[in-house]
DNA sequence: GGTTGTCTACTTATAGGTAGGTAATGAGGG
DNA sequence: CCCTCATTACCTACCTATAAGTAGACAACC
């Protein structure tokens, strides 16, 4: 139970900061500090463990958007707050969202951990959406049309921005690829 | 000489669809038809090869960005005509950029590669910047204040967009995403 | 006394890379 | 004109490291 969650804990760790195919049950074997084989014993298969992983990091992350929604009144300042949950994610350039280190591993996840990947993009999309539409009536991002294309586009320019920054090893290009949606919130 | 750029050909379909660490020289030898041994005589290590793919396609996309300045005198036309050399390089979602594929990489890439893939970085993000500067002054982009900072945003939108495509194996998802990024030409 | 969690020791597959040999080509000198 | 000799481009056969995963023993604890 607690070697489960302590499991969990370096596995997300390490494939943030090295991609899901990054890290072997070798390296948790060493954080950890139990054999490989007992790691088989809590997650038989790696699929296993990417799915653990997933639907962890879903659960998490749905639960930090609700409490942005109770703590924010205007579209503005969630929008700011969910920008600041991917830059706090992405750890002055070491580390990447889960999703985002999901989304380009080559190997290929189990089906059950694509789909709670795409759910959990769906999720984050939905919630977005909500944002910019409330945007439309409170005015408090600039610019905004159509909310659906708008959360598309906001996610897609997040997760391209860590995946830039962490290749350039500079965090200061996530800050320079976001600026833009962080000048629309007023 | 023909091997050679046969090789490149294969490694470059093999690094976009499956990402640098996700073909190995076995794979090339069963795409080229020579042995595994014989592609270490073209190419040392993976990382040579990795750095020549790398220099290959930066010429090969400056070459583009250089056609599409001259083809299109304006700032709006210029970026749509860049977005779409990313829509063709993704291919229906099988494919990504060579640099987002590099971007997303996991493995140590010698330092070389590295620099080449910062390069390449900097080079499309500066001929977006200067395409955004003309935009302030013909007004053919909405909204545009920041150059520079609508270059890196531009660049991270249209990665971030290719990424999250291959990983939901839907490729309207990357359109979805850059609509805004679209719209926003006049 | 079985379930839980761990271990040692192993298997199998694949990765990148090396050693060393071999045909074919082509230039220079006798 | 032919005989070396180096170079090019390939080969077979191997090495070493590491990956995921398995078999089966062992202790502890309801």
């Amino acid at each position: 139970m607690d070697t489960k969650v302590q499991l969990l804990d370096s596995a997300e760790a390490l494939a943030r900061q090295r991609g899901f195919d990054g890290f072997s049950f070798a390296d948790l074997e060493a954080a950890v500090g139990i054999r490989k084989a007992s790691i088989h014993y809590h997650f038989p298969t790696k699929g296993d463990l990417s799915l653990a992983l997933m639907t962890r990091y879903t659960d998490v992350f749905a639960d930090r958007l609700r409490n942005i929604t109770t703590a924010h009144p205007t579209a503005g300042a969630r929008l700011l707050a969910c920008i600041d949950l991917y830059r706090q994610a992405h750890e002055g350039g070491r580390s990447l969202c889960l999703c985002t280190a999901f989304s380009v591993t080559q190997a290929a996840l189990p089906q059950a951990t694509s789909d709670a990947l795409d759910r959990f993009h769906r999720g984050v999309s939905t919630w977005l959406a909500a944002v910019f539409r409330l945007a439309l009536s409170d005015g408090t991002i600039r610019y905004v049309t159509d909310p659906q294309a708008e959360a598309a586009a906001a996610l897609a320019q997040v997760e391209g921005a860590q995946v830039m920054a962490r290749a350039a090893q500079d965090p200061s290009r996530f800050e320079a690829a976001i600026t833009t949606l962080r000048a629309r919130a007023i």
